[in-house]
RNA sequence: GGGGCCGUAGCUCAAUUGGUUAGAGCAUCGGACUGUCGAUCCGAAGGUUGAGGGUUCGAGCCCCUUCGGCCUCGCCA
């Protein structure tokens, strides 16, 4: 076998007049009749293989059979490709190998879709051919990435005293947070474990094993539907440290993420990277991830709409409601009413909104200065309408947009709107990358509908210290020691300072109705192990997934996953999941009911 | 669980109001060709229109059911 002395792609003129052996796939072929051309790929690039039959007439007679993505070894020796013949866009353009042995080692069956044009095909089709799709330099090139992000992950820690320490795959169900994925117990037949959908809790008992620094690159799972940047299995950049507080924590990992930006895009990172409460972010943005690519803040307008005439706008004010916009600079010359009255307005309806009212900033018709247009402009008075330019600081072909519902309906609506008109109105650059820890957020929200509180973060999460008393009296306002990074709105990764006093853990419990009893059935090994000795200690764990495809620039968390699910969690490469043999379900005790979920058509 | 978009040749798409034998580019196969690099030129083959049912003289197109993919709301401590 003709066996690899150089990458294709790392071929250049330093190379000329050796003697090489490349491996590859061939990407195409040029068969002039005489003269062949074979470009062949490697994992780092292609090469141009030229066959003469005056020179080896054998090889070149082979090399005529070639088909694309057959499998080949070549000999020859790297020559410059001489004056017009140059390819500049090719890196290894300037030379081409001259064959003197070819060696075919596998053919290949015509794929079902072309290499060259694969970002266009079908995404069925590239998961079921997985394989051939990843064989796009696109494509390997986010494989590339995602290895040297956790080479960095994995230096970066060694280097600041941190031990990788892996814990159970297989693990105790907890019916908190996500839907559990569960594997049945042979052994114990009828109980179950749970795969984990973090490793929270052993890693908080790592740092009370005196672990003292851990981290751990590790899968997770949540039986939860798909997104675009969501799949059941992904991965985490895991961290937990003793004796610190949520400033050494955030020190050390935004350390690790400016490395990172550093090391794969030339980014600077510049450090400490800002600070912005939870409460900012919802005053000024509408959601706890705000992107700060752009400016386009949301203001209240609730005390300008409770003086209107706008009967909606009065209405909600005086149920409690609120009235609160965002100016779109130049939307309104973009944004036909149409644009707003009917593809914004079902934008905004998606997200509970009943409905979004617009306002388009002009130039007064009489007279100096601005006036707002609109088929609601007439329910507010001049100087209404001034203080509502003033607010915003709007000038000539703004758009000023509006939602009144409830607070939490208003920011639902409007944070996203704000995204889509910073995108469409081209407000960011797509090398731009702005980052912010997010702090101070409220321990627990409350849940109407089962008539408690719930965790933001989760139940091991720490209140800020001076906070501590309203565990008694006023739990809704109960800030937490939990942090999330944020980069271009999306959050890559979030922590807290964790309780480590068995007593505060317990008042925890007892909000979040868990009784004494179900603490114990569900969380006794850990209660114990606080009252053995916990150090302070806290932690974070970022989305690798989600960090890569900011790197690649994608928006689809399957492209940076070697073997990805489809959005009904089946992974079309395998078939999985799939039935069983009936010898198995005996084994684990299991019957599959029929009647409810009927796998096979034909019994 | 809800909403939206989509499914026609191996791939990407087209096909007038329901009307002749469902077309094109790329890929494939055969032939020609000495410097190409998305090679070029000539020719050929390639279809259960996702599946099933219905309406109709006639269905890729209309109706019903169903399968699958993507996006999304809910969900994701």
């Amino acid at each position: 076998m003709l066996k690899r002395t150089v990458y294709c792609g790392q071929l250049r003129m330093e190379h000329m007049g050796q003697t090489v052996i490349v491996n590859g796939w061939v990407n195409s072929y040029r068969d002039h009749g005489n003269l062949v051309f074979i470009d062949v790929r490697d994992r780092e690039g292609l090469v141009q293989l030229v066959f003469d039959p005056d020179i080896h007439p054998e090889a070149h007679k082979l090399a005529r059979t070639v088909r694309c993505e057959w499998v080949l070894g070549a000999r020859g020796m790297v020559r410059p490709r001489g004056e017009g013949l140059e390819n500049p866009r090719l890196p290894t353009g300037k030379i081409e190998i001259i064959v003197q042995e070819l060696e075919v080692l596998n053919q290949a069956k015509t794929p079902p879709f072309e290499i060259d044009t694969a970002a266009q095909v079908n995404e069925e089709l590239r998961l079921q051919y997985r394989y051939i799709d990843l064989r796009r330099p696109s494509m390997l090139n986010r494989l590339a990435v995602r290895h040297r992000v956790t080479k960095i992950t994995r230096d970066y820690f060694d280097a600041h005293g941190f031990w990788e320490i892996e814990t159970p795959m297989l693990g105790k169900s907890t019916p908190e947070g996500a839907r559990d994925f569960l594997v049945p117990s042979r052994l114990y037949k009828g109980h179950f474990y749970a795969l984990p959908q973090s490793p929270q809790l052993f890693k908080q008992i790592l740092m009370m094993a005196n672990t003292d620094r851990y981290f751990q690159i590790v899968r997770c799972f949540r039986d939860e539907d798909p997104r675009a940047d969501r799949q059941a299995e992904f991965t985490q950049i895991d961290v937990e440290m003793s004796f610190v507080q949520a400033e050494d924590v955030m020190r050390v990992n935004e350390g690790l993420i400016a490395r990172i930006f550093k090391e794969i895009l030339g980014v600077e990172v510049a450090l400490p990277i800002r600070q912005m409460t939870y409460q900012q972010a919802i005053a000024d943005y509408g959601i706890d991830r705000p992107d700060l690519r752009f400016e386009m803040k949301l203001k209240d307008l609730s005390d300008i709409a409770a003086d209107s005439q706008f009967q909606v706008f009065t209405s909600v004010v005086k149920k409690g409601g609120i009235v609160k916009g965002f100016c779109a600079p130049g939307g309104g010359d973009k944004y036909s009413r149409s644009d707003i009255e009917k593809t914004l307005t079902q934008f905004v309806g998606d997200f509970g909104a009943k409905g979004l009212a617009w306002l388009k900033v002009a130039p007064k018709e009489s007279g100096e200065g601005l006036e707002l247009k609109s088929s609601i402009a007439k329910f507010f008075t001049d100087a209404q309408q001034q203080e509502i330019i003033g607010r915003f600081d709007a000038s000539a072909g703004d758009l000023v947009l509006m939602v009144a519902d409830s607070a939490d309906v208003v920011n639902k609506a409007l944070a996203p709107l704000r995204v889509r008109l910073g995108k469409e109105l081209g407000l960011c650059r797509p090398d731009q990358f702005e980052f912010v820890w997010v702090v101070d957020f409220p321990l627990f929200e409350w849940n109407p509908d089962e008539k408690r509180y719930d965790s933001l973060h989760h139940p091991f999460t720490c209140p800020v210290p001076e906070d501590l008393p309203k565990l008694q009296t006023d739990p809704a306002h109960i800030r937490s020691q939990a942090y999330d990074l944020v980069v271009n709105g999306s959050e890559i990764g979030g922590g807290s300072v964790r309780i480590h006093n068995p007593e505060v853990q317990a008042k925890v419990f007892d909000l979040l109705n868990i009784s004494r009893k179900q603490a114990e059935d569900r969380f006794g090994f850990f209660l114990r192990a606080l009252e053995y000795g916990a150090p302070p200690h806290g932690g974070i764990a970022f989305g690798l997934d989600r960090l890569v495809m900011l790197l690649t620039q994608t928006d689809n968390i399957r492209d940076v996953i070697a073997f990805p699910k489809t959005q009904r969690g089946q992974c079309l490469l395998t078939n999985a999941p799939s039935d069983v043999d009936q010898k198995q379900l005996d084994e684990l005790n299991l019957r599959v009911q029929k009647h409810l979920h009927q796998l096979d058509p034909e019994s």
